[in-house]
DNA sequence: GAACCTGCGAGGCTCAGGAT
DNA sequence: ATCCTGAGCCTCGCAGGTTC
């Protein structure tokens, strides 16, 4: 009779039910479920487990048929011999002997389990978790250290991480990032870059960096899952397999907790998603302030090469708006694309749409009057509105004479600029989504 | 201009473990 | 007990670039 027939047939004869015994096994349902089925193979160690709840010897159970058990003495630097373990024997795993495989059982339970107990990890705020491929060997396996707050996928967010090289001839500790996230956003080619972008500029924010740290990792791999904890490396340590039994790790795994730590404090309230989105804002072709905003609209008037076509005139379409960010101040804030605002000014010919007679000076960048992009529903009353304040519609093209008075004038004189603006725009914003009454922009100026 | 190389991405297949 | 999801890999078609 074949092993799984034979548990199923004693639990049975004990009238144990699968879902009892799994409870007192601490194991799910479905993995009893699918050993007893013949589906799922068994260690000798979960066999061992499972005889002493059934209360029968392996020895009876196996007979003569004997399993290769994972060493298990235990010492000063246990970690580090089973990192060791792991990796000599990993090469030995296969498509064929991949499911119930003891080798990748060291990087998915023993590993884990080691140091939760090592590091005295709070299982409440972290999650220690190993992979070495799911239903075949994966090119490089990992075992990453997450703070559930922050994430608890290695697909996205930001991490520690573990990373065996493709070659076993070593492996990193690297504060890292789910690149999966950013395939998904950019695909992958421009993932890659935006990526290494982010890692560029979390490295900028944080002072903790051990001074050992290496900002580029080699991991000798050839897939783009590989490539992209390659790009998404922040800071790591490496351990070569000839030294790595020499190596404590405790200490550098403490010194990347702490490292994680601070990380976890920049990002404050924030998700993960929009820590990314004032990270990548700008290289996203976006900005935040209007003074940000005129800098960006000076850059890309010096580029003519899209001038013609770019300049089409009033869409006259309803646009999505754009989710707020949240600055590093925890301030609520919606990014500009200042493509929009230059094609504004590109749209009323550079003059200014208060009085076209209004006198400015020249450009130097185009050569052209120069005048000021204003957001004539100003961007902060975005919450307001169920389309996007950020189209050619809602963006008007004014001398920087106007532009200060409407900012900083008496009340009289702003309302007079305004109204004149107002009527000008009224229908085309009606057109995209944006009807407001003078009374409501007054409000928004606070104008009594 | 054909042959070859490289990289991307969709679709297919797989096993483990969580959810129902 | 069954269904579903997932840091997985492989294969294949396509597009773009390079070489001869």
């Amino acid at each position: 009779m074949e092993l799984n027939s034979k548990l199923k047939q004693i639990r049975e004869g004990k009238s144990i039910t699968l879902s009892k015994l799994a409870e007192k096994l601490e194991w799910p349902i479905s993995k009893l479920s699918k050993i007893e089925g013949g589906s799922q193979d068994i260690t000798f160690k979960e066999l061992e487990e499972l005889c002493v709840h059934l209360g029968e010897s392996v020895h009876d159970i196996v007979g003569e048929k004997r399993i290769t058990n994972v060493g298990d003495d235990l010492n000063m630097r246990e970690l580090s011999k089973k990192f060791s373990e792991f990796i000599v024997n990993y090469g030995s795993v296969n498509r064929d002997n991949f499911g119930g495989n003891d080798v990748i059982k060291i990087i998915t339970k023993v590993i884990p389990e080691l140091i939760t107990k090592d590091l005295d990890i709070d299982l409440q705020k972290f999650l220690v978790k190993g992979s070495g491929g799911n239903g075949q060997p994966a090119e490089v396996p990992w075992l990453s250290i997450f703070i559930r707050d922050i994430t608890t996928t290695a697909t996205k967010g930001l991490y520690l991480v573990f990373l065996v090289k493709a070659d076993l001839s070593g492996m990193y500790l690297s504060l890292n990032q789910g690149f999966t996230y950013f395939k998904d956003k950019y695909g992958t080619k421009e993932g890659k870059v935006k990526i290494r972008k982010a890692a560029k500029e979390v490295r900028n924010l944080l002072n903790t960096i051990p001074s050992d740290s290496l900002f580029n990792i080699d991991l000798e791999c050839v897939n783009s899952l590989g490539k992209g904890y390659e790009a998404g490396n922040i800071a790591a340590k490496y351990y070569s397999i000839d030294s790595i039994l020499n190596d404590d790790m405790i200490y550098d795994i403490r010194d990347y907790i702490t490292l994680y730590e601070e990380l976890r404090g920049i990002i404050g309230d924030r998700t993960v998603e929009q820590f990314y989105d004032y990270l990548l804002l700008k290289e996203d072709g976006y900005e935040l302030s209007e003074e940000e905003e005129v800098e960006a609209i000076n850059k890309i008037l010096t580029l003519k090469e899209d001038e013609e076509e770019y300049c089409v005139g009033f869409k006259g379409e309803k646009k999505e708006k754009k989710d707020s960010i949240i600055d590093n101040k925890g301030r609520k804030v919606y990014p500009r694309d200042p493509k929009i605002a230059t094609n504004a000014l590109k749209l009323a010919g550079y003059k200014c749409e208060v009085d076209e007679n209004h006198c400015s000076f020249t450009r130097k960048s185009n050569g052209k009057n120069y005048t000021e992009s204003h957001h004539l529903i100003p961007v902060n009353c975005q919450d307001d509105f169920d389309f996007s304040l950020d189209v050619e519609e809602n963006v008007c093209s004014i001398c920087s004479t106007c532009h200060n008075c409407i900012h900083y004038g008496e009340d009289e004189e702003r309302m007079v600029l305004l109204e004149k603006l107002y009527k000008e725009r009224k229908d085309h914003l009606d057109k995209v989504g944006l009807s407001v009454s003078f009374a409501e922009l007054k409000k928004y100026y606070k104008i009594k």
